[in-house]
RNA sequence: GCCUGGGUAGUAUAGCCAGGUUAGUAUACCGGCCUGUCGAGCCGGUGACCCGGGUUCAAAUCCCGGCCCAGGCGCCA
């Protein structure tokens, strides 16, 4: 059997000729699809039988009369999402209003499928949590296709934007032996009868590698988060596309480097996903650089003014954040902001305050369409002052050193960010749920399938 | 982890407050009808009260515990 790859990198045979999308319109072609059964209708003589794959919806139509009896038998015998292999013929005249019509000469059926578990054509919509026990067969939805078509886009046009602007891919390790960053909790693991942990976040092997000299790097990995959250915008593994760079003056440069990054993600989306959007009805438009930023301690007073009260020093609640959102929104028509400058008292010892009024860290948020997106800023490089912050965090210096002693040996000034993926996805498709933009999501309730 | 609401056929729901006939409906599935369907239509059929305990003559319904889910909060990407 010869075997040859199409120009897009399909092989071509037995089994398939074209992907449905391909097939050309001229009468007579001959071409050989594979796909999941959709439909089967029995209509008088006639017998439909719809087939999908991943480019569209093919309809198979037989004449009873006119059509082999074997024929017939097997199309009638079909059952939805039969996986089927069909050689047909472009009709001279093309009725079906739904996808591209073929007048079958040959079915293959190459399985059967039993009744299927949950409802996939929205007809008597399944809730997530049991579509997510039949993940395999409700990623079938083309809706699913199309969410993850946005994402692989997102990641392509950040990874492609960091590659032109010569920041070098690397990868961290995603098992660490010291539970060493303050804030979330992490998952123990047995590393041949020591303890060990997966990172929370890939942020300190990151700042190693500018004391490295590596200058600008990139990461795209997961991370995990041992927190009992239920909530629909959090998992317990999730991907960041994280940043780290080298010779900053300050945070806003890290700001201007993250507004860039974001933008060529939704660019591209727009670019290359105009069908996958319009499928899912989702509206997207680019926000005009540079984008706002608020400021702490200012952000109290806006929120006063909103009527929300925050003690001064305190953290954002997740009210302020939605506050703050509509007042971006109406004051700089933006879907995307800044948060800078956070209290050092909320903030982990790793990051740089301002020296003037060490009250506030050059910390900065991404929050887009109301969710926060990403967390970053400048870090301390200075070894006197970050030993001074793990002890202000009332930390164990011993627990730290060795991530700490590093910088006694020369650091360049420095700052990054993670964005998260998923949120990010979320936030471009509006999912009501983050577990919807996740293949096989992890929560505290779900690690299978 | 806390608060509120929930768990009924494969799926999605009604019934629960006011305990008592064959637990209703839609969809899926099976069978039949229909001269082109395209969210097809019409007729017939199969199929369910989360688990454990308690109250009662009698529990899907009331009470207690467990497991699980949704939303909100906290934590965060």
């Amino acid at each position: 059997m010869t075997r040859l790859l199409t120009p897009r990198g399909l092989v071509r045979d037995v089994k398939r000729t074209h992907e449905i999308a391909e097939i050309p319109e001229e009468p007579g072609t001959t071409v050989r699809i594979a796909g999941f059964v959709e439909n089967v209708k029995e209509v008088g003589r006639l017998v439909f039988v719809w087939v999908r794959d991943r480019s569209g919806i093919a309809q198979l139509t037989l004449r009873k009369a006119e059509a082999p009896e074997d024929l017939v038998r097997v199309a009638k015998s079909l059952n939805t999402h039969d996986v089927v292999s069909v050689v047909g013929v472009v009709p001279e005249r093309r009725e079906a209003k739904v996808g591209i019509e073929l007048i079958p000469k040959e079915v293959e059926v190459l399985s059967r499928a039993e009744r299927l578990p949950i409802d996939v054509t929205g007809a008597a919509a399944t809730q997530l949590d049991t579509r997510l026990d039949w993940r395999p067969i409700d990623l079938r939805n083309p809706r699913n296709l199309a969410v993850f078509r946005i994402q692989q886009s997102l990641v392509r046009g950040m990874t492609e934007w960091l590659e032109s602007r010569g920041f070098v891919q690397v990868f961290t390790p995603c098992i660490i032996g010291a539970p060493s960053e303050s804030g979330a909790e992490m998952f123990e693991i047995d590393y041949f009868g020591k303890r060990a942990y997966l990172r929370q976040d890939p942020q300190l092997h990151r700042q190693l590698l500018m004391v490295a000299g590596f200058d600008r790097i990139y990461e795209v990995g997961p991370s995990w988060r041992a927190e009992p959250s239920h909530t629909p915008r959090h998992l317990c593994e999730h991907r960041g596309c994280a940043v780290e760079l080298s010779y900053i003056s300050d945070e806003t440069d890290v700001m201007r480097v993250e507004e860039e990054l974001f933008i060529a993600g939704l660019k591209r989306v727009l670019e290359e996903r105009t069908r996958e959007l319009e499928a899912l009805g989702v509206e997207l438009e680019v926000p005009r650089t540079p984008l706002p930023e608020l400021r702490f301690p200012e952000i109290y007073e806006i929120l006063s003014s909103m009527g929300k009260d925050i003690r001064y020093g305190d953290d954002l609640d997740r009210e302020s954040e939605r506050l703050l959102s509509q007042y971006v929104l109406e004051k700089y028509k933006s879907e995307a902001f800044f948060i800078n400058r956070f209290p050092f008292a909320v903030k982990p010892f790793y990051v740089m305050r301002v020296d003037e009024d060490p009250t506030w860290a050059r910390s900065i948020d991404l929050v887009y369409r109301g969710l926060e997106m990403s967390s970053g800023g400048q870090r301390e490089h200075r070894y006197e002052k970050i030993v001074e912050q793990v002890r202000l965090k009332g930390m164990n210096p011993e627990s730290v050193k060795w991530f700490t002693e590093f910088f006694r040996y020369g650091a360049p000034p420095h700052g990054g960010f993670n964005i998260g993926i998923e949120r990010l996805t979320m936030a471009v498709v509006g999912a009501s749920n983050i577990r919807e933009v996740v293949l096989f999501p992890r929560a505290p309730e779900r690690f299978m399938p």
